[in-house]
DNA sequence: GATGAATGAGCCTTCATTCAT
DNA sequence: TATGAATGAAGGCTCATTCAT
């Protein structure tokens, strides 16, 4: 597959770009930093990308469409799973899921540390709210299939569950952003899930 | 305690930065705004401040100080009462502190808004971090008077804990950030220390 | 009446403008070389006029609005007279309104060559329209009254008429942008005022 | 005779920049845009036109020339039939005429448009007054002869017939350009070109 | 001591044109 | 010959800070 010099200059001024992004910040970078860093002039970008904010969402576009993706599919398997009986499901938020979690966050690294630390001034810049949202919108539509199985959960306010689940995120992103090696984070992600499940089944009233 | 127009116009600039600031953060606002706001020109700003960096430390460089006051208070009274074989200062991250601790947040609110949500681009980006290394300070303290005293404490490692303070006191100041009513944020305080508690003593391996 | 720093560089400002502007139409001047004309820095230029478009529209509204002005004053003024009976004020467009336009051109020759000619690309470019909107609605309020005097006056086309005297008032300021002396303005405003009075009395069914 | 991928090509970038260019005016139109409307790229424009104004002038100096060689064309036609006593062709500004050059520019819509609402930052910008120039001479070497005949025409300042030759033409163009339909504009062109004859008898003198 | 006009470097963006491939 | 990526100067505009008055 050949890689023509577009594609080369492209992928320079995504390196550069988030490189730059994740020194300063999206707001404290500018256009002429990153040109220079890929080795072309301000015309030259123009041709690759909009302006800087479209550069900072095609850096980071795909990682979202990507959890998306991962919260749809894990949330329908889960009710899939529930409605067949098989309550086990409620699991789902496991030790082994973290490990994923933190597996595909490190896989992310530099777009996750993009949306989490350098974010400010973009329409990013609300990033774990968004991705709580996710959790609580599957989290809602698990709840009602588990209580139609006669399964007492506590019924949390939903701004608190908010604060909450918000909290829980940071603290995986934090695990990353650390700069852990992988096995100090995995080592540490073991004794986050044990602080947090604890909470959980507190809180939720899981048996 | 005569108060002349010099402390008058200081007070102004205080207030109209803290205003913008708390409106479009940091970077987006622009020192003109603030003089503005105050009634003043840009020429007298300058006698006041050294310039807008100077401007956001003086608005909360005193709650800064104050925290580390109360951290270190805190911690003497705890160590104190320890030594003369008091052990229940060990609760000292009891329910009613927390409530303490929400009350000094909601007393403070702007200038905790200001440091958590609009600090982006200033030396204080890292606020949060500052809170927990006083934590964890203090909690190393305690924890080697506890070991002295054979009392078991897990030995968990220190990155992971700043991880979990850190988790911890986001969540309480994004119960305030929340725009929650005072009792609203109590009613949510209860459900976030259960929450934070079964966590601390899973991990901490508090009885 | 002591005039500032600040009024003396706003007015070199405008002087430069109207120059530049003069001289190469709007889109083709640019805001350094206005400046540079005007003896300050770009940075200066902003504390005076919100932009480009601002400076031209700083330079050309008093005009505009004078225009109206004059508009709405004659045209009441011809109102009164035809309720009063005095038909004469039909000669509203007479000889000597043309002079009195001709030396109110002339007043603000530069202003007028700015909008004819100099204002493509700003949203005066269709002053010549602007103008005749006016003149046909003072025209229509003026023909219902004469008709219901019994005075009759051909029914023309709205359109048509919109193309005669967007043609006349072409003309009128042709006169003026021609860098015709004054006398000679005059004089050919005689030529010219006979040649489209002409034109009216035939169209219009005048006696 | 073969049209080759050339032919075809050019033909293409003459559309696509006629198209822009009476979209958004001359100067607001930028080169990609043409080029990408024609399914070229920017190198291959060059190989064609030697760049954006030559690109104006190949879509408009037939037209331009096509009138030059019609002005000639009907005054060396006077100027013949006046030689040869027929006087009656002083009406050659008659009725039949102005349809003529209604049905002429209608014809041409699209390139007149260019000239006279588009060509803002050409050389082509004052386009009327070329017409007018044409027209001017044209009416002095028929005026001569008219006088050699010992047929009476007023003596008009040149500059003056400058001013009513240009108010006449700019009229002629905004009928076509007002979006009329060809029967509105044939209408409206006879009541034009009463009004304008009124006048041209009354200021030339004509009987 | 206060004023506020001015600085001047910097920002993001545009575009006709060129030239290595 | 055609491509299209790259140029590079210019555009309008912003803003913390300075300094003559």
């Amino acid at each position: 597959m050949a890689v023509g010099t577009y594609e080369i200059t492209h992928d320079k001024i995504l390196e550069s770009g988030k490189k730059l992004f994740l020194e300063n910040g999206y707001e404290r970078t500018n256009l002429r930093a990153i040109c220079k860093g890929a080795g072309i002039t301000t015309g030259a970008f123009y041709r690759h990308f909009d302006g800087k904010e479209a550069l900072f969402s095609a850096l980071v576009d795909p990682l979202i469409n990507s959890i998306e993706h991962k919260f749809k599919n894990a949330t329908n398997l889960c009710l899939d799973e529930l409605s067949n009986g098989k309550l086990a499901a409620l699991d789902y938020v496991s030790e082994e899921a973290i490990f994923e979690t933190i597996d595909f966050i490190f896989d992310n690294f530099d777009l996750f540390k993009l949306l989490i630390d350098c974010s400010d001034g973009t329409k990013y810049s609300n990033f774990v709210d968004f991705i709580v949202d996710l959790e609580l919108d599957s989290m809602e539509r698990v709840s009602i299939l588990l209580r139609k199985n006669n399964i007492k959960i506590n019924d949390v306010n939903n701004n608190d569950l908010h604060i909450i689940y918000h909290s829980y995120y940071s603290c995986l992103f934090e695990i990353v952003l650390h700069d852990y090696s992988k096995d100090e984070a995995i080592r540490c992600a073991k004794t986050i899930f044990d602080f947090f499940m604890a909470g959980f089944h507190k809180v939720l009233g899981l048996s």
